[in-house]
DNA sequence: ATATTTAACGAAAACGTTTTCGTGTTGACA
DNA sequence: TGTCAACACGAAAACGTTTTCGTTAAATAT
């Protein structure tokens, strides 16, 4: 077992200092060739490379973003994640990702644990539970502290920071015209509780399309869904619900779905009720998961494009942290000249299949 | 902005030495009740915490263990670091992912990146193109510098260090064997390429199952698939070489399918050809994700328990970290006792759905 | 009164780097 | 021969901790 060699390992070898491996192996032209040559070999042959903790320790920057998000099972968040680490890594970072699994103290936990020195700064998006209690502290606190937080998705505008939204709102209302379009002219809508803020901008969307039309909304036609209860053995209670929603209000002849597990079994349900999708009834649902790829018939969706928003989130975040830096290096600090805080809007973008004419 | 306060600035605050300021925050009983109290006042309003870097300098280690994997947006895959991440949040780690996206060279880079210091130990799954390589000189040379590696689903032989596996044999076996009894007498395989040892393994389970029971195994029956090109328009390959396998062999009445997306392929495939599922033709998935649970007809799938995968591998991992560093503690280093090697294998389950009779 | 213990604290090393600032030796030049 | 650059290298500080080993003064024992 070769335990990695260290600079000090080296130099006691080539009987030279410390400072001069070090140098030698930057290339400094102030070690002679002679020597540099002879410490370069030694430490190729040895495969020695520095150690990241003391180069952190001495930059103070880890050249590592944290990840904080609700849930990892989960075909959005995994898209993010992927964007992310796609644009960390070619620009030479690090993602350490942690769990809030929608609860505020675990939420809460992670941050701290990551906060003290682990990461440069973070990416993240709000639990359900935080969005809930409404307390933000622990986000603004870590912001106080020098450390920059891009959000995404669910964002809050109690927090001063980088924002990476989808357009939720008119993603929603392109979504419900294009069933309008198509010749609906009972639209359902399948929701969730309104503190989750990208379920109630999907419903306004929802709203607006309809009463844009000169329609009159019914809220007979919106079923909320509480889905704070344990997702398990949620799927039967989904299915009674929507199947009960579906009984009640035999005139449906369109669905828009704020998520596509809600679309996929509103499409379910409308099958074992005899209903045949698109002709009785099209469906549209928010989210381009796995889901609406392979179901059948398979889904027309509103992409909200994870990886690009994981993307944007990353260059967002690492250009604030070399911004910083470059702003330390300099010596007359040109007064605070600090970048605004910028609120990115994604487009979404209607992907076309089956469930729809 | 009220950058993190360090030992020493409490130090100086308060006029006592670094060493007096850290010890009173660890309660030592070399430090006065009164002064003790006063630096945990002090700390406790600025909020001092220990600067995790410097830590993980002074005591090399870093308690944190990177996952390397070969794609995130992955059900499998999400549910494993799903269970990872649990344990070792539980055990005062944290993570650190990064992917090799299938390249042999992505999983040498992120390797290099991790193991100079920025974590103790690894936990990967093998890439495709590094499988198909068979070279393995990386993970071992990892090994050989004192860090610890699991591996896990896609293991390799040629390494030494702690597995996790799930029973792809057993698990195609039981897969087959259900189909059987289910009277089925034309069982078809769709599998992938061979170097990928899980779809290998649940191969020759297939072909197992199929000869125990006194069938002839016939090559027609069986359809590999080759997933190394682009995945993106892969889909309709996939599903015009089903049909064509299909319509080449009009009799199959049932399908074992290696993964989750070929199973609910076939089906669709097989709909569109007019057969009704389970009655015409039963399908058994393997993997058991988002697609199998809300397809149409459910699928029965095998389950290998990502999450528990993860767990597992995160506490085997852990033990021998631990155990190492109690084995550093000892002064008579007790003749190298490590602890063996484990393979550890992850019963699977057949959870049946509406795909089966 | 002297010796010894104890209490309470500080200095310094160590973890592995990088970088600034010497310092000694050489060679060139006046 | 004396002065000064240039060259090649080393010492030390710094990043933020923890821990070992003093050190001083007071308290106790003899």
């Amino acid at each position: 077992m070769k335990k990695k060699i260290t600079l000090k390992q080296i130099a006691r070898e080539l009987d030279v200092s410390v400072s001069t491996v070090s140098k030698a192996l930057s290339n400094s032209k102030e070690i002679s060739e002679d020597t540099t040559k002879k410490i370069q070999a030694f430490a190729k042959l040895y495969n020695y490379k520095p150690n990241n903790i003391a180069l952190s320790l001495k930059n103070r920057k880890t050249k590592t973003i944290g990840i904080l998000i609700p849930e990892i099972v989960h075909h959005f968040f995994s898209t993010v994640i992927r964007g992310i680490e796609r644009v960390a890594n070619r620009r030479g970072y690090n993602v350490i990702v942690g769990l809030s699994n929608e609860s505020f103290t675990k939420e809460i936990i992670n941050m701290e644990m990551l906060a003290n020195g682990s990461i440069d700064g973070f990416i993240l998006s709000i639990s359900k539970e935080t969005l809930l209690k409404q307390d933000y502290h622990h986000f603004n606190a870590t912001i106080n502290q020098g450390m920059p937080i891009v959000m995404f998705d669910r964002v809050v505008n109690e927090v001063d920071c980088d924002k990476v939204i989808v357009d939720d709102f008119n993603g929603a209302v392109k979504a419900v015209k294009k069933l309008i379009e198509n010749g609906c002219k009972n639209i359902a809508l399948i929701t969730t509780m309104d503190y989750v803020s990208v379920g109630r901008l999907r419903t306004q969307g929802y709203l607006d399309a309809i009463q844009s039309s000169g329609i009159e909304a019914d809220a007979n036609l919106i079923l909320k869904i509480d889905d704070s209860l344990d997702v398990e053995n949620h799927l039967e209670v989904l299915e009674t619900e929507i199947a009960h929603f579906f009984k009640s209000n035999p005139n449906i002849d369109g669905v828009f779905a704020v998520n596509e597990l809600y679309a996929v079994t509103a499409m379910k349900v409308a099958r074992k009720l005899g209903l045949t999708i698109p002709d009785d009834m099209q469906v549209i649902g928010f989210t381009d998961g796995v889901l609406s790829k392979h179901a059948t018939p398979s889904l027309t969706t509103v992409s909200q494009h994870g990886q690009k928003m994981g993307e944007q989130s990353a260059n967002l975040l690492i250009d604030r942290l070399e911004a910083e830096e470059a702003e330390t290096e300099q010596y007359f600090t040109n007064n605070e000249q600090k970048r605004d805080f910028i609120k990115m809007v994604i487009e979404t973008e209607i992907i076309e299949r089956e469930s729809t004419k």
